[in-house]
DNA sequence: CGGGCCTCCTGGTAGC
DNA sequence: TGCTACCAGGAGGCCC
């Protein structure tokens, strides 16, 4: 669930609540949610270390310090969120790693169904790099004709191939659904149909409605009322007609649409 | 290369 | 009421 909007609230989450402070220790309450890393290790490394800066590529958070040249990289798989709370309380349930301040404060890394991670690179680039992921959805160097382009060089259906992180990373589930969506495309549009201007036109829109999902995720406000997202539960009517939405397996995804209004 | 299916994982819920 | 089966989906692996 956690998408590109989502991470981008959770990362100004942790720099609200952590840029500045010091990690004192890590506790890691269940390690199947660490890749690559150890309780010590990672220990070790977060041990005295001043939280300096956070960075994000795709649904990966980045949280830089201090005291190692390295990143804490967090990843939220489908249920992952952080949760920041006082000395005198409890973590939440579900909680899998605490990062505890010298103030006394914490941050939770919560993941019910640990289809997470919680792990260490020694920089961005070749974090990105060894997990072969495309340029960030949002990423001030790719423009729509790029983005497009990347669209283009790959077959099969749209729906995969911007769910794919390999071609621009940041986009699940939800927001491909909502870019078909606002496209008014179907579910199963191939790419093979889709000309060269049709691919930038929606890569625009991916573009800015991931950026007004970003900022409601940021700012906690809702989104506009015509987006789909709000609206992905069973029963549930389209925001733009009134028709009621349909499901379909799309890429063995759950699909949301409207039969009207994406012909 | 793409699609389909499986695995990981847990809690909520539909159905018997 | 209580059990089981299924489903949610990000991502990697496998086979066709």
């Amino acid at each position: 669930m956690p998408e590109l909007p989502d991470v981008a609230g959770f990362q100004a989450y942790f720099e609200d609540h952590a840029v500045g402070n010091t990690i004192e220790h890590v506790t890691v309450l269940d390690s199947r949610v660490l890749t690559d890393v150890t309780p010590q290790s990672l220990g070790k490394r977060l041990h005295n270390a001043q939280v300096t800066t956070t960075n994000r590529h795709g649904k990966y958070l980045f949280v830089g310090t201090s005291a190692d040249n390295g990143w804490l990289v967090l990843h939220f798989g489908m249920t992952g969120y952080l949760e920041h709370y006082q000395e005198n309380e409890d973590p939440p349930k579900q909680t899998n790693v605490i990062f505890t301040f010298t103030n006394g404060a914490h941050i939770a890394y919560v993941n019910q169904r640990r289809l997470g991670e919680v792990t260490w690179a020694d920089t961005v680039a070749t974090f990105v790099e060894a997990r072969e992921l495309g340029p960030d959805a949002l990423s001030d160097t790719l423009s729509p004709r790029q983005f497009a382009d990347r669209l283009a060089h790959h077959r099969g259906m749209l729906k995969s191939a911007l769910m794919n992180q390999s071609i621009v990373a940041g986009m699940g589930n939800e927001w491909a659904d909502e870019t078909l969506f606002q496209c008014g495309l179907p579910p199963k549009t191939s790419l093979a149909n889709l000309k060269p201007d049709d691919c930038e036109q929606i890569a625009r829109t991916a573009q800015r409605i991931l950026r007004t999902g970003m900022r409601a995720r940021c700012k906690s406000r809702p989104l506009p009322k015509h987006y789909l997202n709000a609206h992905r539960h069973k029963d549930d009517k389209c925001p733009k007609c009134g028709t009621d939405l349909t499901t379909v397996k799309v890429a063995g995804r759950t699909t949301f649409y409207c039969p009207k209004c994406q012909q």
